[in-house]
DNA sequence: GTTTAGCATTATGTATAACATAATGAGACT
DNA sequence: AGTCTCATTATGTTATACATAATGCTAAAC
């Protein structure tokens, strides 16, 4: 590289005042330490201390709230809360707005989940959570005879599987993905149509839980959703 | 159920005028089918319209910008964008800041990643791809001599991976993660202590990505993060 | 004619003051 | 002791004014 004019400029503060207080709170949690229920001071008590309006410091503690990093009452102030990664994020999940790459790769993202949790899966699963699975297959029709994608069914089997991996952010996750996965699996958006038959059934994925070992789950989790890869790869 | 006195209660609303606007903006995107570029009306406009004070379109203005909604810029007023979902996260994604319980499920969430990636990797890769990660590997001390565990080159080396998956929303996401992950894996959260074996190296997995299958893949990976797996499961 | 400097315009950013509203808790009353 | 009432308090909302920065127009300069 060769030298130029702008070499020795420094890189200029274009931060507006919220950010500051946002920034400013934030390190104020960290170093404080501040455990959740701890109360933060008042706004108006902010805006004295800092030196700025209330109105800044309401849109710094509203972006907080966004972060679900505190959750403000009428009166007592705010409490620190443990933020919630993934309510903020469900808030902008809209399929609407997303774009069609995003929602493509979020329908390939459940795919990844479930195949890549089984070892958590066989860690935590109990003979009760067996017993209860094979309740809700036992709910559901026949698919092998009649060929059709009952979404529904597999909106509560694998949910139930994300229970028993004892995981509450995967869990989560999972909850604000499947909606966009529907939507996707619904809209023209894959090429490809949906195919109608399952090459390993619910019944199949339990026997493994039951008797096999991760790698088997693994193997037939992806041959499960056989379908679902088949529209993304054709 | 017996019946009692709160029955025919019906549930009242206790949104704030801000999260009506805020709503009401988002139908306005979806309903206008508003594309990514296009502009918004100002806030004055929006307050007279929606007859409600600036302060409180201005409040859900931000809230629509924190989930990267639109972009705000001075006198142009806002312009829609395409959400950055992970975007938003990632200001909440403070070590410091999550508890335990969720830096866990997070460093979790990372190894199901790398395992259930599989598929995409095999469908998407190229012999360039190849190439770079033998570069890649060639860097590397020989783990298998000084037992260290390195967690720069595991970083280079799964990050060019998520980049041969293909899926950018992956990739952001497992960027995000990766500091969490680094610091679990530091701090004294996981009992167990690190273990310094590599069961499947680097070049392990290259071989399997170039001459065999997504099944040998996740079974490779998942030996691979043996140590980790350990460190959760015990 | 093109460029540039300067200025008016405009929409967001910030500050201040006032009032509304709801939760809280203290004190009075039974 | 219980509960009812009311003052208090902190957030929610409105209104207004000014600051600031980006935009685009206009006119001077070349």
């Amino acid at each position: 590289m060769t030298p130029n004019a702008t070499d020795s400029l420094i890189q200029l503060d274009t931060s507006s005042l919220v950010d500051k207080v946002e920034a400013n709170l934030v390190k104020l949690l960290v170093e404080r330490k501040l455990k959740v229920g701890d109360i933060i001071p008042t706004e108006l008590d902010l805006s004295r201390s800092l030196g700025v309006s209330r109105t800044v410091v309401r849109e710094a503690l509203l972006r907080l709230r966004m972060m679900g990093l505190i959750d403000t009452k009428k009166k007592k102030g705010s409490v620190i809360t443990s933020p919630d990664i993934f309510g903020i994020m469900s808030k902008s999940m809209n399929p609407h707005i997303l774009d069609q790459d995003t929602l493509r790769e979020i329908f390939e993202l459940r795919l990844v989940l479930e195949i890549g949790m089984a070892d958590l899966l066989f860690q935590r699963i109990t003979p009760k959570d067996i017993e209860e699975l094979k309740e809700i297959v036992k709910s559901e029709p026949d698919t092998a005879k009649d060929h059709i994608f009952h979404i529904d069914h597999e909106i509560i089997f694998h949910g139930k599987l994300y229970e028993i991996a004892g995981n509450e952010t995967l869990k989560r996750f999972q909850k604000m993905l499947l909606p966009i996965f529907d939507y996707v699996h619904n809209s023209g958006l894959l090429k490809k149509p949906a195919q109608i038959q399952k090459f390993v059934s619910h019944k199949g994925l339990i026997d493994i839980l039951e008797n096999g070992s991760p790698e088997l789950f693994r193997n037939g989790m992806r041959n499960h959703l056989e379908n679902h890869f088949l529209r993304i790869f054709g």
